[in-house]
DNA sequence: ACGAGTTATAACATAAGTGTTATAGTTTGC
DNA sequence: GCAAACTATAACACTTATGTTATAACTCGT
């Protein structure tokens, strides 16, 4: 009955835009409700994280609701907190280049 | 020999900004050089990511030199060409939160 | 030494995120 | 139903990142 994935996936085809919106959308809610989740498993309310972190209730707030996307800087510092971590790691078997350098190529 | 290390750690006795701002610099580093490495790894130069992604050359650029951070929707677009990954990790044994809240707190 | 393909810098307008204060709405316990 | 603590919104000045163009500087191969 999967009615609301089909109707994205047809907005999907009608306006490219849309996928990256929805994608966007996704990510922004996804960092959101994640440090959200975080801090309630800690038991810490938003004012406490706010004074652990050096921040202010409000920012705290904003980015639990999704308002916009944390800062690098941000999200360290609630991180350090918070005990989680953000890593960034090389997909080893991702597709090989269009366009493969020599062996000598680089250095 | 550590004298670099040591030299560092006076500073951080001395003042303490001076770890915050050591830390955000060994950060921003770290990103800049990952997203290089990664960008050579695939065999991309600068110019081809920049297609790729959307991106005009200059800016790939002034990431890889550690110039600022990365902001979220633009690690993405990097991330989804060169096929790393970027993920945000609850550390399950952190320390317990100075005034957990009894089990009957939220939800 | 030249030229092609790289990478780096500079400058500037625009956009996005932060820091802040104030205040409104929501729980929850008593 | 009141009070206290918590969470959400709004507004505004400030900072940081982006997008862009232009241009310089650095390889390399020939």
């Amino acid at each position: 009955m999967k009615t609301h994935r089909q109707y994205i996936n047809e907005q999907i085809k009608k306006d490219p835009k849309f996928a990256e919106a929805l994608a966007k959308a996704e990510q922004e809610v996804g960092i959101a409700v994640e440090l959200a989740k975080l801090r309630e498993r800690r038991g810490f309310s938003q004012t406490e994280l706010a004074k652990l972190t050096g921040m202010k209730q409000p920012q705290i707030a904003r980015l639990e609701s999704g308002a916009h996307f944390p800062a690098f800087p941000t999200l360290q510092k609630l991180l350090g907190v918070l005990g989680g971590k953000l890593e960034l790691t090389a997909d080893a078997c991702h597709l090989v280049p269009t366009r493969p350098k020599v062996a000598s190529a680089r250095r």
